[in-house]
DNA sequence: CCAAAAGTGTTGGCATTACACCCATGC
DNA sequence: GCATGGGTGTAATGCCAACACTTTTGG
């Protein structure tokens, strides 16, 4: 019996790799997507990713097909793995199983389209949860979650800085917050906790004269990863689920 | 080209699950563990999991091989699944990586031993880490980590409840928090925290008398799952002990 | 050219809440 | 000894008003 089950009872499996890179553009969340070059799915928006290859670590080969198929460096990325999707159809291929991984990225411009990819770009999140894009597989799954992963991590973490280029205004920061979390936040208390939250951030001493108004202070990443005490949505709000990350 | 990627440049791997199952018992953290029955690490104290089959969901495979080794009922049990290990070197046997859970547990009494595992049994957690125990593959590792998500998890949920029978007291549910985080904490403020909580605990009206002692009220669990205002450790307490798996 | 308006960033003032620390009481 | 309850001072927070600096508008 030991030897039927071992035989072939478990599944031989292939593993991908799939991630969700999210920005803020012009006051709204975007996602970056490629376009499938191959079946199945082809010509079909997804998310960047791919095949994890013999003897490569689950990290690695999410580095290699970010860098592969939309040119992104992940190096400098705070790329976090969050969750692995398993469901036995839901990959046409056979039994696929894949490693989600999120990171929160500046502004950056999308330069190539790589070998599987026939083209990369950020597209608003509002558009693909609309359902005005359908993505391949099961990506606006992934999407979802990584989503939630990443609201409830500006909460608690100081990633959100992740998404500003350096150097940035506190408001620059407090419009990331917006949103990612989707309504809008008080400048002064906003500005209050995060100035004191210890290594949060580092003020520069300059300021930039924005198009209008007057010039804000400019500030750089602080060393601390954790924010303490924790930057809380309002538990009324974080109650209620969020369907569109639209502005209140 | 495509051709020569295609044929075999990415891994068919196995996939199996790993099963941390937290409970408390005389006032120590314990996890269940299996002594494996088979090579490699025959003999070897494990955590509880095996191989996902064929058509299987992940989230079933790790309720079967609970319930096949432990004999423990995971359906009633807040199974969490919380990273993914892909590290090519951690399985002698080839390229396996394994989808871990997280769960905790009142104290169950351990029946079974099943069929890929002679023996099942809680140890307590520190006896792992203090390396009195050593476990097969990375488990060690993914104990580590389960248990701070699990740290982390009391924080922000109300799961906390699930380590107790019902009902119980708000005594015992403080020293479930004193246990996982590993120091006192202050009776009552705690009382205030998790009465005050919206969901948190229901009140039954009834007492129960210890042997010594003014009779503590006995709660049922609440509807909620979050906990609005969260029941954070202090700062300090967070900063020593806090990880964050990810990259870089 | 100057003055007022409008837009944005920054600072400060309460009132309320959450919390740590300590003490009192019931059984 | 343990569960429960309250009290006080401090910190964090929500709400709101005022102020600073800039550009735009309109005479």
């Amino acid at each position: 019996m030991i030897n039927k089950t071992e035989r072939r009872e478990h599944a031989q499996v292939e593993v991908t790799v799939d991630l969700v890179i999210f920005t803020v553009r012009d006051d709204q969340l975007h996602v970056l997507l490629i376009e499938r070059g191959q079946e199945p799915f082809a010509d079909w928006p997804a998310l960047p990713g791919g095949y994890v290859r013999v003897g490569e670590h689950l990290d690695g080969a999410a580095l290699r097909e970010l860098q592969e198929e939309t040119g992104v460096d992940g190096s400098r990325l705070h790329l976090e793995q969050f969750r692995t999707y398993g469901d036995p159809e839901r990959d046409p291929r056979g039994r696929v199983i894949t490693v989600a991984y999120l990171a929160l990225s500046p502004d950056l411009p999308i330069a190539r389209a790589g070998t599987d990819a026939r083209a990369a770009d950020w597209v608003p999140v509002e558009a693909v949860l609309d359902g005005q894009i359908a993505l391949a597989f099961d990506h606006v799954l992934i999407l979802r979650e990584a989503l939630e992963r990443a609201r409830s991590q500006l909460e608690y973490t100081t990633i959100a800085a992740a998404f500003c280029t350096e150097p940035f205004t506190v408001a620059e920061l407090r419009r990331v917050y917006e949103v990612v979390w989707g309504f809008k936040l008080d400048p002064s208390n906003f500005r209050r906790k995060v100035t004191r939250a210890h290594g949060f951030l580092r003020p520069t001493g300059e300021h930039r004269s924005p198009e209008i108004g007057r010039p804000a202070a400019l500030y750089r990443c602080g060393a601390a990863r954790l924010l303490s005490p924790p930057l809380l949505r309002s538990s009324d709000v974080a109650d209620a689920q969020f369907t569109t990350p639209a502005l209140r």
